[in-house]
DNA sequence: GAAATTAGGTGAATAATTCAACTAATTTTT
DNA sequence: AAAAATTAGTTGAATTATTCACCTAATTTC
């Protein structure tokens, strides 16, 4: 019934794979809203991406953006610069800080999730679902537009 | 960067999934949290269902799934009764009106999930990773024992 | 039969999300 | 070029969801 329903499986694994993390993360201290570590590694790879590509990439509302962001500023990871070319507009960029912790944490969550999934399907299973979800994402991202 | 990890796929899907959903349901004036819907579904497939086994299943904690099953119940759809072999447990059975409103969510979430992924991935795909997932989820519930 | 475990349940604390509203900057219209 | 509409970021309140510790009664285990 459930059974060959997409949606269904997608929603059961958000909840154990974000499980998962949760207990890797615990042992370093690490806490934060969900989106928190998301937010950091694009800030990280995309210096200078602003809020509002930050929330429409990940389909959350801009206001949590926001709150992730002065969560990140306030424990000094990330700054915000106002754009020349835009005023209204905050560019965002890690310090070294978030910079090194952005590092550690892509490790982490790389081994996390391939540790994870690694119980659950073969090698070949999870390169093909990747494949499958990186273009699924791309489409996903221009119909929203 | 996030690109390789299914985790990271796996969340932003369940966010852009889930709000189709809730557009596709809006109009009936279906509410309820975030596991009513699989919750009813699953006891109007498995009558006699016990809560626990909800929660395992869904990965949820069991006071989630005993607030959900108290709304259901205020809603006529679901009724409790205690089983005879274990006065502890209560055994989930789906009213009438249950299983009628259970019969309708299932063709809509079907047609949901299809309609998603449809405009994101071909048959074929969707099917692979469906296949990938179904095993995957076999699997999470044994080493979850 | 005592001790430990399990099912269901409660309620308070915490966390996350939504939403409407606001400012200031920018773009579009007229 | 002034007026109108839109956009980026932000705030705060209301709502919703989740976690957690704890409780009772029933059942197992020892």
């Amino acid at each position: 019934m459930l059974d060959g329903l997409l949606s269904f499986y997608v929603r059961v694994f958000e909840i154990a794979v974000s499980r998962h993390l949760d207990d890797r993360l615990a042992p370093l201290g690490f806490t934060g809203r969900k989106g928190t570590i998301s937010s950091l590694l694009l800030i990280a790879r995309h210096g200078g991406i602003r809020a509002t590509t930050i929330a429409t990439l990940l389909g959350i509302d801009k206001s949590i953006t926001v709150k992730t962001v002065d969560e990140l500023q306030h424990k000094k990871l990330v700054s915000r610069r106002s754009a020349v070319d835009d005023k209204r507009a905050q560019e965002l960029f890690v310090t070294q800080k978030g910079a090194d912790l952005a590092d550690k944490l892509e490790k982490l969550i790389v081994a996390h999730s391939d540790e994870f999934f690694a119980n659950l399907m073969t090698r070949e299973e999870h390169d093909i679902v990747v494949d499958i979800f990186r273009r699924a994402f791309n489409r996903l991202r221009e119909v929203e537009q």
